[in-house]
DNA sequence: TCACTCATGTTAGAGCATGTAACGAACACT
DNA sequence: AGTGTTCGTTACATGCTCTAACATGAGTGA
């Protein structure tokens, strides 16, 4: 199984596993994740069935492929968000939430697959694709908050008044983050985050729908919550909105 | 098609349409929603496969009856959960939050099944089962939040000052729902309510494992800031917590 | 009572899915 | 040139949803 393999081979080998990946994904945005089947791709390239085989081992290694192609571009419009705004962490903060959800809703199919799949036991491991893509946003916004702390420290509360199961939890994440945050702050920290990020999620599944028909002003709203949580305004949501395969 | 048929007829097919739908739920318990196969639903009753489509007429609506059943279950939990404590709304609230993920934890793959699914198109319409569900929950929450308005009203923010699209929605929704709320009562609430909601979406989702291994305190913090916004105590947390299958 | 109707079951099979097995042809490396 | 790996094929096993066609038997009405 592809011991050595010339580099001319390994290179067709890559190039065939991207096409494979690349019309996979073609198929879940024209119709839907079930549509990602492998007999589908096998037919779309023109191939037979089985060939899939050689490149992947099943239709769950080809979803986690598709999957983590799309947990990279994600991370990378968040990041993309940070750098192109001024340099403040209290105005990259809010300018990084916007740009999660201008991609998710830019891309609305692929984001439920992201967030609101079925997800497939493979991909709830504990040090699967998926968990380390979560962690990877979620340091991203630590990264910000301890700027922001750096520069202007915002109020905490006492966790010594906290639930003492909460409080060992808020622990064992500071020590495994290894942030610089005190652990009081790290606790107003993923109060924020799961706010707006069970929001996103919200919104992917069609669960804010019993209330609101357009969920854009309701994110905001909790964007300026929780900004005021780490004591920085919002600032005002950009204009025009991003459009779908910008 | 079951034009009128005699009752004795009847009553015969609605008991087996309840034995292939408690049949179902039990596969689903037993081995997850994919387990849920018409064909398997027929095995296990000593049927073969196309019998069911005498009962229902597909997969989606099988499943559908399942959902249906599940979220009668989970309303009647909130009440009993609600009608089971002392009678001020200020205590009512937690308990009926609590009940609510009692439920949820003790039901889990229930529960994703409600609120974590692939979305089946069908329970996406507007006037799907699961919506219908989505509202009353919705509406067991805000009577009591009425109630506690009406008992003591808590502080409200002033809705002028909020974005007009959110501000067109929190009316759009007070006008639907003909609450006695006035609408800035039922910002906070909705605000309260989709918190909540979120982060038990979240847990059901695995979304909460980045940071939290248990979300028990995590959803009780939640109640408690819920409880800060609407004025009131959120009390303890009873003290041993419900087994599954209770 | 007898024949009719219709609900309920059956088997057969179409169509699509995942995935394995067995085989052939192109390719690279010695 | 020979040899083994890679990559494609077809054939097939199994499972799923769902339709078609047929059998049976219980209730119904003349």
């Amino acid at each position: 199984m592809e011991r050595t393999g010339s580099d001319r081979r390994r290179r067709q080998h890559e190039a065939t596993r991207d096409e494979i990946r690349r019309t996979a994904r073609a198929l879940l945005i024209e119709a839907g994740p079930q549509a990602m089947s492998v007999s589908a791709v096998a037919r779309r390239m023109g191939l037979s069935g089985p060939a899939i085989y050689r490149y992947y081992a099943g239709h769950d290694e080809l979803v986690g492929a598709v999957i983590a192609e799309l947990f990279a571009e994600l991370g990378a419009a968040i990041e993309q968000a940070r750098d192109d705004g001024p340099a403040s962490p209290a105005e990259r903060l809010p300018a990084m939430a916007r740009g999660l959800r201008a991609w998710a809703t830019s891309r609305p199919v692929e984001f439920r697959l992201l967030f609101a799949a079925p997800i497939a036991e493979a991909n709830r491991a504990p040090e699967s694709e998926r968990q380390r893509a979560g962690e990877h946003f979620d340091e991203l916004f630590l990264r910000e908050a301890e700027a922001l702390w750096a520069e202007r420290p915002f109020p905490v509360p006492d966790l010594r008044e906290a639930d003492p199961g909460l409080r060992a939890q808020v622990l064992a994440y500071t020590e495994r983050k290894g942030t610089s945050l005190p652990p009081a702050a790290v606790q107003v920290f993923l109060t924020c985050w799961t706010r707006l990020y069970g929001l996103l999620v919200m919104e992917a599944l069609d669960q804010l729908a019993f209330a609101y028909t357009d969920p854009e002003p309701v994110y905001e709203a909790c964007i300026a919550e929780v900004a005021a949580l780490l004591g920085i305004a919002a600032g005002a949501a950009p204009a025009g909105d991003v459009g779908r395969r910008s």
